[in-house]
DNA sequence: GCCGTTTTCGGCCCGACTGTTTTCAGTCG
C-alpha cells in the first residue's frame, strides 16, 4: 500500500500528541507539527520520490532528523519513534486531545490518576462522577467533557464551506444590526476559502459601550454560550457549528483582520518576520516598543513589513510570505474571469432542467458559453446516453445554438472511463463533439498500479479533452482513489489535456495542493460547475476559491479563454 | 527539533477567557 503525503503528515502529527502527551520540549512539539503541516502541503509524491532513489530537498524546517523520520515513514508507514510512542500509550488517547477543553496536561492526569486512555473510559468516567475528584477538575469541567464527548461521537465536527456560508451569512447581517457596530466580517478559514471550516469566526469592530456580544449571544440558533467576556464570546448553535466572536475598536480592525483570519501557520511566520525587525504584532496592532506603528488595515500590517497585502487565501505559509518579499505573488483567478463551464448536465440523464434552461441559466450568469456533458451509457441508473441519444442530443444542442442569442452551446459528453481504461461510447459518436470530458465512476478501489494505468490510457485517447473529477474523492465521506497524482499530471501535459477543478462543495476535485502541481507543469486546470440544475452554477464560486488557494492564475485556467481561445485548445491535436 | 552575516547555544508568536488555583495554569485560537 503506497503511503501518501497525507499519510505521513498524519503520523507527525500522531507524534507530536504523544510528545506532547509526555511533556515533551513544546518547541520539539512544534517542529513535528511544522513537518506535519508542510508534508501535507508538498506538491511532491514524497514516497515515489524516495522510491525513485531522489533525496528530498531542502525544506526549511526539515532538518536531519526530521527527514530521516520522513524517509522512514515513506517507506512503511510508519517509523521507530511513533512505534516506541504508541506502545507506550493506550491506543485511543490521542482521540481525548481533540475534545474542547482537553489539552496535553490533563489528558495527562486523566490516564495517570484514573487510568483514562479513550472517550469510552471518559464518558464511563465522567457518568460515575469521578472526574471531579481530580484536582484541577470541578462539577462543571466533569459536565461539559461529558457533553463533548457525546457530540464528538454523534457527528462530523467540520462543515463544508457551502453549507457553512448558510449559516454564517444570515448570522453576520444579525450581527450588523447591533448597537455601536461598525464592521463585520467573517475570518478564520472560511475568509481563507478553506473545503471545510471548523467553526465561524466572526469580527466585529464597534464604538464603546457597543452591545455586540449581547447580541451575538441572543441569537435565536444559540444554543449553548459556551464563553462570555467583554470582547470575546463562544456560542454553539442548534446545528452544532460553534461560533466565535471578536470586538475591537474600529482602528484595529486590519490587524484583527489579519490575526483572526490566519492561518495560524502564516500568523506565525509574519510575527517571527516582525520580530526580526524589532517589531511586535498582535490583534491590536504592530508595534515597536509601546509604539503601534501599523493596524489601521490589514495592508498596512503587511506594509510595515515591507510586504505587498497577501490575498487570504494564499495564507498558508506555504511560500506566500517568500513570494511576497519577491514581488512574485500571483494575481489569483476571480470570479468574474470565468467565461464558460464544461461541464454540465440536463434532464436527459440526472439533471433537472432542459439543455435550454440551462443554457439561459449560464447566460444569466454572464457566461458566454456552456458545454452539456451528460453521462454516458455506463451510467444505467441515470440514463446514460448510448450513441443514438447522444447523436440526437448533439442535433438539440446545435439547434439550440443557432437560436440562442448571448450563449454559445458546445456539444459534449461526461464519458465513463471503464475498468480497462477505454471509454464507454464509440469514437464515430465522440469525434462529432466539441469537447469529451472523461470520468471514472466505476471501480474506485482498484490498486495503484491498475488505477494510474486506466487513467493514463484515458488519457491517451485522442478525442479526450478533459478528466472529470481527476481524484474521485468526496469531503469527508469517500477517499480518492488510490491513483498516481504526479503520473495524471504528467500524462495530461503530455496529450494537452485540461485537469477538471469539479467546483461542487463535496468535491472541490482538484485540490488546492494538486492545483499548485498543475500550475508546476503547465497543465491547464477547467473550473467547471457539475451543474445538474439552472440554479447549480453558483457553486463556481466555491471553484475559484479552491483555485486561488490553488495559486491559480487567469492564464492557468481553460475557461477564462474567450470562446476563440478555448476552441483552440479544444482542437488541438485533432486532425 | 530547527536554526544562525549579531548566534553552533539559546532562543523559538501572542493574548483572552475559564475554572477553581486564592494568584494562575491550562486551553484555545
Amino acid at each position: 500500500m503506497a503511503v501518501h503525503n497525507a499519510d505521513i503528515a498524519a503520523a507527525l502529527d500522531q507524534i507530536a500528541d504523544l510528545l506532547e502527551l509526555q511533556n515533551a520540549n513544546p518547541f520539539r512539539v512544534r517542529a513535528y507539527r511544522n513537518a506535519a503541516r508542510i508534508a501535507g502541503g508538498l506538491r511532491f509524491d514524497i514516497a515515489a520520490r524516495l522510491a525513485r532513489g531522489l533525496e528530498l530537498p531542502k525544506i526549511p524546517g526539515i532538518g536531519a532528523d526530521l527527514a530521516g523520520k520522513i524517509r522512514e515513514l515513506a517507506a512503511r508507514g510508519s517509523c521507530e519513534l511513533l512505534d516506541r510512542l504508541k506502545a507506550g500509550a493506550p491506543a485511543g488517547i490521542t482521540d481525548l486531545l481533540r475534545l474542547p477543553g482537553l489539552g496535553p496536561k490533563r489528558v495527562r492526569a486523566l490516564h495517570q490518576e484514573l487510568g483514562i486512555g479513550s472517550l469510552a473510559a471518559l464518558q464511563r468516567a465522567a457518568r460515575d462522577g469521578r472526574l471531579r475528584a481530580l484536582p484541577g477538575f470541578g462539577e462543571k469541567t466533569e459536565q461539559r467533557l461529558l457533553a463533548a464527548v457525546s457530540a464528538h461521537l454523534s457527528k462530523a465536527r467540520r462543515f463544508k464551506l457551502a453549507l457553512a456560508a448558510q449559516y454564517a451569512e444570515p448570522y453576520a447581517a444579525w450581527l450588523r444590526k447591533a448597537p455601536g457596530a461598525r464592521e463585520v466580517v467573517v475570518a478564520g478559514s472560511y475568509r481563507r476559502m478553506k473545503e471545510t471550516v471548523g467553526d465561524l469566526d466572526f469580527l466585529v469592530s464597534a464604538q464603546p459601550r457597543n452591545r455586540v456580544i449581547e447580541r451575538f449571544t441572543a441569537y435565536a440558533e444559540v444554543r449553548e454560550v459556551l464563553a462570555s467576556g467583554a470582547t470575546k464570546a463562544s456560542v454553539r448553535l442548534a446545528s452544532g457549528i460553534q461560533a466565535d466572536l471578536r470586538v475591537v475598536p474600529p482602528g484595529s480592525l486590519g490587524a484583527a483582520l489579519h490575526y483572526f483570519t490566519g492561518s495560524k501557520a502564516h500568523n506565525i511566520a509574519l510575527r517571527r518576520s516582525a520580530r526580526e525587525r524589532g517589531l511586535k504584532v498582535n490583534e491590536y496592532g504592530l508595534f515597536r516598543g509601546a509604539q503601534r506603528i501599523a493596524g489601521d488595515t490589514e495592508a498596512s500590517v503587511y506594509a510595515a513589513l515591507e510586504l505587498p497585502w497577501i490575498p487570504p487565501e494564499l495564507r498558508e505559509d506555504q511560500g506566500e510570505i517568500e513570494a511576497a518579499r519577491r514581488g512574485a505573488l500571483p494575481h489569483l483567478i476571480e470570479l468574474g474571469d470565468l467565461r464558460g463551464d464544461l461541464h454540465v448536465h440536463t434532464r436527459a440523464t440526472d439533471g433537472r432542467n432542459t439543455a435550454r434552461e440551462m443554457a439561459l441559466a449560464a447566460r444569466a450568469r454572464g457566461l458566454q458559453y456552456v458545454a452539456i456533458t451528460d453521462h454516458s451509457q455506463r451510467q444505467t441508473l441515470v440514463h446514460g446516453l448510448d450513441a443514438v441519444r447522444l447523436a440526437k442530443q448533439i442535433d438539440e444542442i446545435e439547434r439550440l445554438d443557432r437560436e440562442l442569442q448571448g450563449i454559445t452551446l458546445l456539444t459534449g459528453v461526461e464519458v465513463d472511463i471503464l475498468e480497462d481504461g477505454s471509454l464507454d461510447l464509440p469514437d464515430s459518436i465522440l469525434s462529432r463533439l466539441d469537447v469529451v470530458v472523461a470520468a471514472v465512476h466505476s471501480r474506485f478501489n482498484l490498486p495503484r498500479a491498475r488505477q494510474t494505468e486506466r487513467i493514463l490510457r484515458a488519457l491517451d485517447h485522442p478525442l479526450v479533452r478533459l478528466l472529470a473529477h481527476p481524484s474521485g474523492r468526496l469531503i469527508d465521506e469517500r477517499d480518492p482513489y488510490d491513483v498516481d497524482m504526479q503520473a495524471v499530471i504528467r500524462k495530461a501535459r503530455a496529450r494537452g489535456v485540461c485537469l477538471e477543478l469539479n467546483a461542487q462543495p463535496d468535491r472541490l476535485d482538484l485540490s488546492d495542493v494538486h492545483c499548485r502541481m498543475a500550475k508546476d507543469e503547465g497543465v491547464l486546470v477547467c473550473i467547471n460547475s457539475d451543474a445538474h440544475a439552472a440554479d447549480g452554477f453558483e457553486v463556481l464560486a466555491c471553484g475559484v476559491g479552491q483555485a486561488r488557494r490553488g495559486w491559480l492564475e487567469r492564464g492557468d485556467v481553460l475557461n477564462a479563454r474567450p470562446l476563440s481561445g478555448l476552441r483552440r485548445l479544444l482542437n488541438r491535436g485533432r486532425s
